[in-house]
RNA sequence: GCCCCCGUAGCUCAGGGGAUAGAGCAGUGGUUUCCUAAACCAUUGGUCGCAGGUUCAAUUCCUGCCGGGGGUACCA
């Protein structure tokens, strides 16, 4: 029994009786609603609108809709896993508990991790830029939002048949560069003992703090900038030094996190195409200059003049997103490219995306040809400290790489203390640390500014990911003691406490969940499902009988074991792929 | 000034026209002769920022205001 089939059904019984109802099935469907209150049924059709059209009041109308219904359902052959009921205005509709579950969990059975899989997305690109660190930082917090999203939105694609391209748009270019060569070359000898990011970083806050008294400072930065994107050595080997040692270092932080990329194309990549880029701009008469810059004006739009270069003629980073894009079209066509950015650079994908728009215009490209309407910012909210914005100028900062110590530290203690003969205690307490701290991050909607909590972090109780990996542990242990394989026909009417209905029809819901994830953009539409279907689980689990002893899932009825089995299967299936989706590893035992 | 986001329980957040507004944490009281208690049950706690408007119905949509955050030409 599915939403589709209840819907089919509702239609084909309005069908029978066209002049009893002035309702068409195609609007019915649309209109049918899941009742809050389980005890309101599987499906509710509000009438009250329906009421007004036909001048009478929705409680009338509903008793004779319900009575024909359930005449028509008596009558006819194959629809008695239907009944319905009339409440007030809603005509609510009750599904029998073996349909569901027939359906549901021998869909899953049969497809097992590719349940809710699609091949929708077959042939097409997607391109999705994230994590973009910048180089000569430490890996910040800050930067794992863009990189949990990016990975997710990554995997849920693929499961929709998507081709994902993951980039990883590094900052590894701009006048930040010059501002690393100069602090150098100045105090670069103070630096020599430090671990190289450390040192580096030092030095990159040790530049802001003496600009502030010292503005020649900038005006050096500026030149070696300049010098570096024309090509001078002594810049380039220096530049190209700092880059190796933060890839290195990066690189950690992302086999840790589990993150793939399919290019670490950074900035620097679009450094060739800079020219060609503006000379095409200039071409579709979209240049001016502006005090000195050279510009794309975007005053009809309301938007801020974009900046392609700079008075000394050095490109800025506009312009290497507009060549990024014009050549990720080249060399991809992708249906779609999705830049995983944070809410405050959303004025910046607005001019560069506009500027694409116009070049378009101006050469008047073919509508299947054009790059404007395939282009996203996927935006989201700062991650804030003590409700202050982090800030990596001024050193306020939070490394990330702590953040996964800490938590893997403590899941470490934890599972001494709760499981000590665990056989993998450090790569299990790596995996819930790491879960913990991605699932904290993908747990809110994004476009909302999280204030960073080391407790809401470290947490492995309650709404986190090690509560769902628990939870995946205990289901992978159900199975071992079973001891044997599930059959593969069971009756699924054994299947009938509430606590039960209730799970099935959520693992119902999955394969529509991963699609509204992609629709939205959103991972956090999967991690709260999640906790959904693991609280609804571990209600099953911990059940009580009228005696007040646990309905164990394992008992010696064979048959009402193997049905419960199907179930405690399928959950697992659906929170370990569920949990994939978000980067997340879930350990058969912990 | 202009543009964008947020305001729901003590805290962190769901819900985004419909039936008594939900979770987790924190508080209180329970559950283990062990299918992993990282769990489960019960319970305390809310003029859904304020004021209008649209609607049979608004926490949800529209407008205004208040409060918080961010962006706004040579940083990214």
């Amino acid at each position: 029994m599915t939403a589709e089939a209840a819907e089919t059904a509702f239609g084909e019984l309005y069908e029978e009786q066209p002049d009893l109802f002035i309702f068409d099935p195609v609007a019915i469907a649309e209109r049918l609603e899941k009742p809050k209150n389980p005890d309101m049924g599987n499906y509710a059709l509000p009438l009250f609108d329906l009421a007004k059209t036909a001048h009478g009041n929705p409680a009338d109308l509903n008793k004779q809709l319900t009575d024909a219904q359930n005449a028509l359902i008596n009558q006819k052959d194959g629809f008695d896993y239907l009944s319905f009921e009339a409440v007030g205005g809603f005509n609510n509709c009750r599904v029998s508990a073996g349909a569901t579950a027939k359906l549901v969990l021998s869909a899953i059975a049969t497809d097992e991790d590719e349940y809710g899989s699609s091949d929708e997305g077959r042939g097409k690109n997607i391109v999705i830029d994230f994590s973009s660190p910048n180089i000569a930082k430490p890996f910040g917090i800050g930067h794992l939002r863009s990189t949990a999203i990016g990975n997710s939105l990554y995997r849920i694609f693929q499961k929709l048949g998507y081709r994902p391209i993951g980039i990883n748009h590094l900052g590894d270019w701009g006048t930040q560069f010059g501002k690393l060569i100069v602090a150098y070359n100045l105090w670069g000898i103070e630096m020599q003992n430090k671990e190289p990011i450390a040192g580096l970083y030092d030095l990159y806050v040790k530049f802001h703090r003496e600009e502030e008294k010292d503005p020649s400072l900038s005006e050096k930065a500026r030149e070696a900038f300049k010098a570096l994107e024309d090509g001078n050595q002594d810049e380039a080997e220096l530049w190209k030094e700092f880059r190796d040692l933060s890839l290195q270092s990066f690189q950690q932080i992302y086999d840790r996190l589990g993150v793939h990329f399919d290019y670490n194309h950074g900035e620097s990549f679009y450094n060739d195409k800079m020219d060609a880029t503006v000379a095409r701009l200039e071409a579709a008469g979209l240049v001016t200059d502006s005090q000195g810059a050279r510009v794309v004006n975007l005053e009809a739009y309301n938007l801020p003049p974009c900046l392609l270069a700079k008075a000394d003629g050095a490109t800025l980073y506009a312009t290497r997103d507009i060549a990024g894009i014009l050549y990720r079209w080249e060399t991809f066509r992708f249906e779609r490219a999705l830049y995983v950015v944070g809410a405050a650079q959303q004025d910046h994908f607005k001019q560069v995306f506009k500027v694409i728009e116009l070049l378009e215009d101006a050469e008047q490209t073919l509508p299947e040809e054009r790059i404007s309407p395939r282009l996203q910012h996927i935006e989201f909210g700062w991650i804030r400290f003590k409700d202050q914005a982090m800030s990596t100028r001024k050193g306020n900062i939070i490394i990330l790489e702590d953040v996964l110590n800490k938590a893997t530290t403590l899941a470490r203690e934890l599972i001494l203390e709760k499981n000590p003969d665990l056989a993998e205690l450090d790569k299990t307490a790596q995996i819930i640390g790491v879960g913990a701290v991605i699932f904290a991050d993908l747990s809110t909607r994004k476009h909302i500014d999280v204030n960073f909590d080391w407790d809401a972090v470290l947490t492995f109780e309650g709404e986190t990911g090690p509560y769902l990996q628990y939870t995946h542990a205990r289901l992978c242990s159900l199975l071992r003691h079973y001891q044997q394989p599930i059959p593969e026909t069971v009756d699924y009417r054994y299947l009938d406490q509430p606590e039960e209905k209730n799970v099935l029809d959520v693992l119902y819901r999955f394969p529509f969940v991963v699609r509204e994830s992609a629709e939205t953009c959103e991972p956090y539409v999967i991690s709260t499902y999640l906790l959904t279907l693991g609280a609804a689980f571990n209600k099953v689990y911990q059940r009580k009988n009228d005696d007040g002893k646990i309905d164990r899932i394992i008992s010696d009825d064979t048959e009402q074991t193997a049905a419960r089995m199907a179930l405690v299967n399928a959950v697992r299936v659906v929170i370990r792929e569920g949990l994939y989706l978000l980067g997340i590893t879930a350990p058969d035992e912990m």
